[in-house]
DNA sequence: GCTTGTTAAATGTCTGACAAATGATCCTTT
DNA sequence: AAAGGATCATTTGTCAGACATTTAACAAGC
């Protein structure tokens, strides 16, 4: 009656929660080879379709690798930031844009995690972080841009400014929350107005982090936040009500 | 040559990242029902086993949900907090117990959110976060406690002082920060004096929230990053070079 | 009109098989 | 004896077909 009982899911659902369980508590550690397929299917009592579908869950997370060949199998794989920030994205973009949230509400945590992220990147941001987000801002410049060309100029730059602060748990966490609200922010339409309040806004960033000046940063992020809640307002969620 | 040429990868890695393409970007939406696991297989021409390969992929993500019967299917799935919570707390939990990244680290990141959350918080809470918050801190003062009930207790009045901010999509973010860090707090031995000094400063942080005080709060959160780091060095972190 | 049995459609699971990749082994050749 | 290549065994990837189970819709009977 320990692990059969709470849950009337499927097999491969089961089998999946067990691995991952042991990987995550350290049963299994990284590079470990799992048993066979054959061998998994003969302990679980399963057949091998129903083993390769709870291997395929897992490596739908990233948490295994497989190989083929004599010395293949299925192997625990050490988790890579890379591998994590495109799945961090893909949840971040789906809950926003499924509309759970509003576009104030992914604003203001976006911001408030920007922020965050201002003293560190003050006093650790290097020269290449200077260059990618001048890079960015003179971009955002240009008059042909289109918007969706400049959204994407923006989420670069606030990626740089992330960046800097040194910190990989951090950037982590913020590629969620900066890209994940592209598809939104692709809803905005920019004049050559509102580029040039956030071209200006950008560069305040850039010198305060130039200057080691935390608080300028924070003060530029806060307006740019203010901004852009402002500019948001022409993004009328739609529905909203739908909450099953 | 747009989708099939970059990934010489699985076929049901390729067609469970294209269904995820579609569903990312709108093409699929919420409730919608996919063709049925035989249309599938004829549409991408392959057979069944590989389409549910790909199917269970997707369901990991909890991008789809999968019923039995006569109007069963696979439906694109309204993603909820609830669920993407669990899947960033494992991947946090792994990011960090994989010793891809230090203790201070760690730490750092998540004291910068939570700061982050301070002044939300301290304009938001309700009196049940506090209450929770005051009930944490009761049992932390409890002599029996054991270590990793302690530590339970810390993640509890954290995930309060998140949740007082109001805004799912920073409660989203932070679980992964807060409990990702659970194991590695654990490695922790908490002596009665350093209990008493982190209910100490938890104690300041709820009367910081209940007198809308943003700035104790974030000078509290600031003085227990501090504090934790201290405790922290007791924690080394082995090995730290296979980064192969 | 309501209940009940039947049917059809869909997923869940199993069996068995073959293809492809890959390291290990053995044999041949120099 | 050493080097090189051919063969083999193991393992995952894929396929075909079948049966079990679940579920909604429909039809039959009271």
């Amino acid at each position: 009656m320990s692990k059969s009982k709470e849950s009337p899911t499927d097999l491969s659902a089961r089998i999946a929660g067990q691995i991952r369980d042991a990987i995550v508590a350290g049963r299994l550690i990284v590079d470990e080879r799992l048993p066979s397929e054959a061998e998994l299917a003969s302990q679980f009592d399963v057949s091998r379709p129903t083993v390769r579908e709870a291997l395929k869950r897992l490596a739908a997370q990233s948490l295994i690798r497989t190989q083929r060949g004599a010395t293949g199998g299925a192997f625990v794989n050490r988790l890579r930031f890379e591998d994590a920030y495109g799945q961090q994205i893909t949840t971040s973009t789906l809950l926003l844009s499924m509309n759970e949230v509003s576009f104030d509400i992914a604003c203001e945590a976006r911001f408030a995690m920007e922020r965050a992220c201002a003293p560190l990147a003050a006093r650790r941001r290097g020269k290449e972080h200077l260059a990618r987000m001048r890079t960015e801002i003179q971009r955002q410049q240009q008059p042909g841009l289109s918007d969706e060309a400049f959204c994407a100029s923006d989420v670069a730059f606030h990626r740089a400014l992330v960046d800097a602060a040194g910190n990989p748990v951090l950037s982590y966490q913020l590629a969620g929350a900066v890209e994940g609200m592209q598809p939104l922010m692709n809803m905005i339409t920019f004049t050559a107005r509102s580029r040039e309040n956030i071209a200006r806004l950008h560069a305040e960033i850039a010198d305060g982090l130039e200057r080691h000046d935390a608080d300028a940063v924070t003060d530029a992020l806060s307006e740019l936040e203010r901004y852009t809640l402002q500019l948001g307002q022409q993004v009328i969620v739609p529905g909203k009500t739908q909450n099953g």
